[in-house]
DNA sequence: TTGTACGCGTTATCAT
DNA sequence: ATGATAACGCGTACAA
């Protein structure tokens, strides 16, 4: 009753009265054989439960069907979003996707990226422009799609799919301002190179509007959370009181700013604009909801696995820059009376 | 300057001086070869970069260097917090993680696991104990160190490191009758099993003090959210307006119901207690702060790999139940004057 | 301690 | 359209 042996395609070339190779072309590219002979084999490959061997195929064509994911963090909602994307749109093709961890330092990456490289991948997702120079050309060397993810960049080593951290971050400002804020702080956590392109466009800005103040700034190199939020809030409120809006790095920041500011008496939006970014599903609830910038994560995610797909398969018509944009959810926490 | 050909056991033995096989162990059991051979050998592999090759070494050997890991979402918190632990054991190790998605689907699982187990994985890591009973055999039949994780049980295929979340569930209870409260109600989102053994402890606890009302249970298939708790507080609240305290399946509903108490005016901890599940970070900063159960998620996919990686290297002296265990951590949403 | 011969399951190449 | 043969890179079994 169990099996113990694995089927192979001689088994099925076997049952099927032809030879292995015949098997192998029949499944790979069904119109190199004829109709009756398929049909056999179908029927072998469906009474044997036959599943190829993906080893012996990794040997035999020196390609894998790995699709490689470098992601900074395994925990961050803002991946965990993308990461959903990607399995969404791998799950139904023959390829596997295998995940490493780069932890924010292009140094890890760039081992990792060694790594992928010796299994020759058959596409390679990583997450935005700032490998060391060494991964940068890994990436090129390695004779597969390669979709850099998070952020659109001018150059990327083959395609990227993203938004510009820099203009999404003009954008939030942008809203503070037209709410009537005139004293906007930033609040920045990890400080991660899409952390410092949102903080350029904040404060390139405010400076376009004169209202930049380096007081008004506070940032750490931890990682992000509501608890850090609420931390760097009461910070803020510390050294620059004046402060009258903030636009945080991004949503956990913004609801532990959130929780602070109720703690200490300063009532939002009135007293305190707060502005996040990604547009998590938590802003929406909160009480009150919270202003913030949507970022289409999922979507970033799909789409990588999907220009892959499509390269593989011969033909990724659409440009090297996929910019997928932003959008400013205004919500209470800067519905400001005029 | 470019290096195409990938280096082979053959390259690093030729320039060591030595065949193939010796390179071969030299770098698996290093034991096994005399020191002299085994420095040439070692400085070889360094000045070449040679990296083996794991599918060959899957063919030759008949076992992957996979573990594969089952898990129903990708996205969830709470397997966000597990991934990492999973992550981290394994990172240093000579195993790659695969993940595969169950959505809270049996069906599927199994097709996951029937897919694993045609790679004959070196370890597997499932989620709970509510496989198909095709997917259980197949576990058993599987021949490497399975592990289940999230939750204790009686009978496990290998080995399970989890709580129990019947008896979680009730200590959370007891804590909201020690407080006072009298009229206790229940948000269940997604309700698969974990959930419901959740809700079995409500129920058991609060029947045993008199006090359960099945109109004070609310309940949804659909995924947990902030969204969705304060949908279902407001729903719970119609239906069953006496209520005066809330344990939920979870700490996206509590915080939802949190902030949905706030816009219903009730206020909390006074009219209405509120008790989440598992712990997340914003539980503590939340205002006012959150009442929890501490689940040890991190721990479970550590040691889940770390069990794993004893079995495969001989001995896992531990018991086959480990049980991480839980508590409650009261906070001021359920810090009611008595 | 080290080496030789062979096989793992598949595909590329060259034939028929 | 189908088949024979060799090769992919490594590990097992056995021999030296």
């Amino acid at each position: 009753m169990s099996e113990k042996k694995r089927i192979t395609l001689d088994d099925v070339a076997r049952l099927a009265g032809v030879s292995a190779i015949t098997v192998s072309r029949a499944l790979r590219r069904p119109e190199m054989v004829s109709e009756a002979v398929r049909k056999r084999i179908d029927s072998a490959v469906a009474e044997l439960g036959y599943v190829p061997n993906p080893a012996a195929r990794h040997l035999a064509t020196g390609r894998s069907n790995v699709i490689g994911v470098l992601i900074p963090s395994v925990t961050n909602n803002v991946f965990s979003e993308v990461l959903k994307g990607i399995y969404a749109a791998s799950e139904t093709s023959p390829y596997d996707v295998q995940l490493a961890n780069t932890r924010y330092c292009a140094n890890t990456e760039e081992s990792a990226l060694r790594l992928f490289a010796s299994q020759k991948p058959a596409g390679m997702v990583v997450s935005g422009f700032d490998q060391t120079e060494a991964g940068r050309k890994l990436l090129e060397t390695l004779d597969c799609p390669v979709v850099q993810i998070m952020e659109t960049g001018e150059d990327p080593v083959d395609v990227c799919v993203g938004l510009s951290h820099f203009h999404a971050a003009e954008a939030a400002t942008r809203h503070l301002l037209a709410q009537g804020y005139r004293r906007p702080g930033f609040l920045g956590a990890r400080m991660d190179p899409r952390t410092r392109r949102r903080f350029a466009g904040f404060r390139a800005e405010a400076q376009a509007a004169g209202v930049f103040a380096e007081a008004r700034v506070v940032t750490s190199t931890e990682a992000s959370s509501v608890t850090k939020g609420a931390e760097m809030l009461r910070q803020l409120m510390a050294q620059a009181p004046e402060v009258d809006a903030i636009f945080c790095n991004n949503d956990d920041l913004a609801l532990g700013a959130l929780f602070e500011a109720q703690r200490l008496g300063l009532s939002v939006p009135e007293r305190l604009g707060i502005c996040g970014f990604n547009d998590l599903e938590v802003m929406a609830v909160a009480n009150p909801s919270l202003t913030s910038v949507r970022t289409r994560r999922f979507e970033m995610g799909r789409s990588a696995i999907e220009i892959i797909l499509a390269r593989l398969d011969g033909g990724w018509q659409g440009p090297r820059v996929v910019d997928l944009g932003h959008e400013v959810i205004a919500r209470q926490s800067t519905a400001r009376q005029r």
